[in-house]
DNA sequence: CGTACCATTGATTACTATCAACGCGCGTGG
DNA sequence: CCACGCGCGTTGATAGTAATCAATGGTACG
């Protein structure tokens, strides 16, 4: 189990897992567990699936999963670990493009450009289920219910993306981002509330496109203002409640003097 | 050239338009017209193609396509005229997410949410193939072509929005937004150098997280460069060799005063 | 012919990046 | 065992880019 975390991994809450599944069954927190669980895990479509499914790993912290520019032929669901994508200008510079965690998807930006436009690196110890996209696709042209999925992943990455978008605060995009683990957290059947953070805050601030003292900054801010716990990257929301407030807020700041008008 | 643009639409430039189908036969330049091409124009399965698409407009500048929470039902491939799509929070902000371009379809971050997540809004007079989504991905089980396009189109957006999210200066930004522009009408035939924004300041300024005024300053400055000309709406890029470099340019600060040298 | 919106330009503000220094934990090697 | 180096995280001082506030001219439209 999670008892053996590879290198002496010091203390602190072990890293959430998604390995209910073994050889003859998928996981159940897997991204494509309501696949097949709509097929029915008995059924022979569903030998199909687990044939085109691989177990792969462990990558360690730093370990690159695939690397911008190889050829696309499979996609990656994360069993447990963490999991940052990210490019690197022609300068060395690197931009993170997202966070992947167990039961969440890696890969599907490279189905268009036949290549991964990104790399992928583990940030823990890292399993994967390594699926081939062509085995999949026809698999998808057959069952419905894949297509579908497939597609809904896809939709919902866009979105994912999309977010990130608006010109917003320092505070609020971290109090976004920190809102957005806790949920996809929650959704894994852990605590949505306490929880470790696997990226640096380097690493989290480039991808919240911040320099990471700012990270800093707003974390011991908010730390002040008993929003949070934190130490290290050991993290507890205390109030989610106001963290949402300011994660939305649109009035940098509300000198409001009588602007009745 | 484009012959009838069918309501009379008052002076000015001609707006790019992708109508060279008709019942029979798709537009040339249409998202779709890869899958429809590989499948082949005769076949019966193209049929069904055609029996699932609409065509929709006009719609005029301002008009909505659709808004953020209408129930999704069917995606929309621009034929002539532009799009943007765009959220807006409680507060009454806006945040425009993308532009579309004839050939471009909108509408695919609404699968996995099952409801359109923002509003789309004609920035011209624009045409529209509007395609079934139930009924598309029904005939992409039997059509590889069909449903590999469709991964392909939401592989593609994610990369473009992705294209985004980089901290990047107002003036590459800029350089990037005009350089996009210029390609993707490229793609359609037009020329790749001379064109029409179709879109505000302001809302190229909120699609770049930019102010207005700061995108003005900065088309300003491209022109003092002898980088670009522009009068209003009207665009000619003038260096797209040293755009490209600014695009991409990794170091803020350079002092360049004999600039035009 | 007035109203409203768009675009441009100027002056000022302010948020965050940058530069810099320091503490801390950890692995390495003397 | 301890010195050392290194990456990470925090905190402080300063500066710079773009936002904001403000005013003007142009243009489309009723």
């Amino acid at each position: 189990m999670h008892s053996k975390l590879p290198p002496g991994r010091s203390p602190g809450p072990p890293n959430p897992i998604a390995d209910d599944g073994d050889e003859a069954h998928f996981c159940g927190t897997c991204a494509f567990s309501e696949a097949c669980l709509t097929v029915g895990f008995n059924k022979p479509d569903l030998r199909e699936l687990q044939c085109l499914v691989e177990h792969v790993g462990p990558f360690r912290a730093g370990d690159y999963v695939f690397r911008a520019g190889d050829p696309f032929r499979t996609i990656f669901a994360v069993r447990s670990g963490t999991v940052k994508t990210c490019i690197t200008d022609k300068e060395g510079r690197e931009q993170v493009l997202g966070f992947y965690l167990p039961g969440e998807v890696v890969g599907l930006n490279a189905i268009y450009p036949e290549r991964f436009p990104c790399d992928a690196v583990a940030l823990d110890t890292t399993f994967f289920c390594r699926f081939s996209f062509p085995a999949m696709s026809v698999l998808a042209g057959r069952i419905p219910a894949v297509q579908q999925h497939l597609f809904r992943m896809l939709s919902k990455e866009i979105g994912t993306v999309s977010s990130l978008a608006g010109d917003h605060s320092a505070d609020q995009r971290v109090a976004t981002f920190l809102l957005d683990i806790a949920s996809r957290y929650a959704t894994l059947g852990f605590s949505s509330t306490r929880f470790h953070l696997s990226m640096s805050r380097g690493d989290i601030a480039n991808y919240l496109r911040l320099a990471s003292e700012t990270v800093s900054r707003v974390l011991t801010r908010f730390r002040a203002k008993n929003l949070i716990l934190i130490e290290g990257r050991e993290l507890e929301l205390l109030d989610p409640v106001r963290l949402r407030e300011i994660a939305e807020e649109r009035l940098p700041q509300q000198a409001n003097h009588g602007d009745g008008s």
